[in-house]
DNA sequence: CTGAAAGCGCTTACAG
DNA sequence: CTGAAAGCGCTTACAG
């Protein structure tokens, strides 16, 4: 793991200066063809690559970025952002340094730790669509936010858009010929139960039809899905059901089981996440919308990248990121 | 982000040579102890931290660990993995670099970035448990397998304990009463469901019981499990399964519901995993075993980093580690 | 197009 | 206990 060859030993061989090795290396100097060449073959020979640290020593990059995840362990997807960012990034050269923070704690002694190593810019993902007060020690122009927005804006964003995610699952519902069709959510103030009820409420109103809706104070679960569908059965016979997450949905199957309503013939249901191991493991299959974690962490990434190169052009404000439909067999047409 | 604040200001506003700050942060050299003070209330003045990147370039650490993983996104659970690692790891004052391969995909260009940042050991995780062929650029003596294997077991490795989880699960079963315990599993010859399957049938046979196993050709899910249940239950009239997984023991949830048999008023069922939004969702809770992912990573990352202080008594071989049982309702009193 | 030299911010013998 | 000096492996003006 690691030889000890080094830019002398090419120069040597290659018969030249360090200068130029270096030159042929970065691309930066001018290095007639054949000079290149034979550098080249002379680092094939001697298995040299130039070595990150000391190029950090000296330049203004470190080809490294940092990567700042909430709660990495808590939800399943998070591995996906982290995939879609690693890749990008690696196709550049570059290196992901991660740590793990809580929520809420932009004063974890790690995130000062993580700036010490010198990352170029540092990617910050949230737990989950929301609200966050950047740190004081992260630098808002060289940080862009996954899955999460400043209160002023002032940081480069990506987040799903849930209002296109949510159009989708309801359209697909209206499309399939249902008219009474309830939307179950949490009552929990974050931007992806606002957006989406919104949204449901739109198309719904576009529609010619009207809306239902049911919230439970619980935490997006099953457990919530049972309460606000239990209460929504008691006072009304929807045909289908919008539920604001997989987790809500499976909480309606569990009702539907309960009041003898068979899924699909009974009652549709259309969720949110396509969480893996759950709304493919479900009985019939959830039909349900597609979040788009690894794009967001690969656009996060480019973003990120656009920062260090520092392209006129790059990203600004917020991106939102398109979900698309997984269809299964959660839902009937009516 | 980043001050332009060197070892050369701090010196200066202390009275002192570069060396003696340096030996002050180092603890290596010798410093009398109002010195050491002067010092570091400079640095703190100055808002002074040594720059490890500076530092890489002359020692022999670095301060940082990659950490492979297979496949970050695909499991759950990966991220338990991660969080272990990483806690331990900023600790020591050490950052993970990560990089995310494919399941058998040795020869990742990605690797020999990853050894060029001169990283001072590296973690590979795998996706599940099993054996790997490690990449020839990793040196055998400065990696740390997680859920790993090799075949020559020539590399320290930290597995969960699949035995003792097995029996765990077995014993909770007989313990409450059961005589007629089934286990469905996978016929994929991997260690958790081997090492599984023989625990079940040793603490069978220990307590006068005939072990009963139903193994499905498919990959571990809930598919596999209603494969595996449907027909045991053609033949035999389990009052209590065993499931490899938890993922196995939705199936069997779902078949019982087909049957007619109420969990776990006619039939308990305990899992393995302790999957997210899945052993807890489903209805009634799941009993089953949590694997120790998190722990696991822990562990590896204190090995990791005896490797690097080249401590005499640090681990050989591999460790297991052992799971605990996560009690819900899906076990009752025979 | 090529190279000698300075220097990035530290650590490490070595001398005092 | 303290410090002057060399050097880690590169990059970057600068001169030719």
């Amino acid at each position: 793991m690691g030889n000890g060859v080094g830019i002398r030993e090419v120069a040597q061989r290659s018969g030249v200066s360090i200068t130029t090795v270096s030159h042929a290396f970065s691309g930066r100097g001018q290095v007639s063809e054949s000079t290149r060449q034979r550098v080249f073959e002379a680092a094939r020979d001697l298995g040299y690559s130039p070595d990150p640290v000391a190029r950090a020593m000296r330049s203004a990059s470190r080809g490294v970025l940092g990567f700042i995840s909430e709660e990495v362990a808590t939800l399943p997807y998070s591995g996906e952002i982290v995939r879609g960012a690693q890749s990008v990034v690696s196709q550049h050269g570059f290196m992901l340094m991660m740590i793990n923070v809580e929520e809420h704690s932009s004063d974890d002694p790690q995130i000062p730790q993580l700036l010490a190593q010198r990352v170029d810019a540092v990617i910050y993902a949230a737990a989950h669509h929301r609200e966050v007060i950047l740190p004081d020690c992260l630098d808002p122009d060289r940080t862009v936010l996954v899955d999460a927005f400043t209160p002023t804006q002032n940081v480069v964003s990506v987040v799903p858009n849930e209002t296109q995610m949510a159009t989708l699952a309801v359209n697909k519902l209206i499309d399939t010929g249902h008219k009474r069709i309830a939307h179950i959510t949490v009552t929990s103030p974050n931007p992806a139960s606002r957006e989406r009820r919104r949204a449901y409420e739109a198309a719904m109103l576009r529609a010619g039809l009207e809306p239902i809706t049911y919230a439970s104070e619980l935490d997006s679960s099953a457990e919530a899905g049972r309460d606000a569908a239990t209460r929504l059965f008691e006072d009304h016979k929807p045909s289908a059901i919008f539920a604001f997450s997989d987790r809500l949905a499976m909480g309606v199957y569990q009702v539907a089981r309960e009041l003898g309503l068979s899924i699909p013939g009974d009652l549709s249901v259309v969720g949110v996440d396509n969480m893996p191991f759950v709304a493919d493991a479900v009985l019939p299959g959830l039909t349900t919308v597609q979040l788009p974690h690894e794009e967001m962490g690969r656009r996060a990434a480019e973003i990120a990248l656009s920062i260090v190169r520092r392209d006129a052009d790059r990203q600004q404000g917020t991106e939102a990121i398109k979900g698309w439909l997984v269809e299964r067999d959660s839902v009937k047409h009516q």
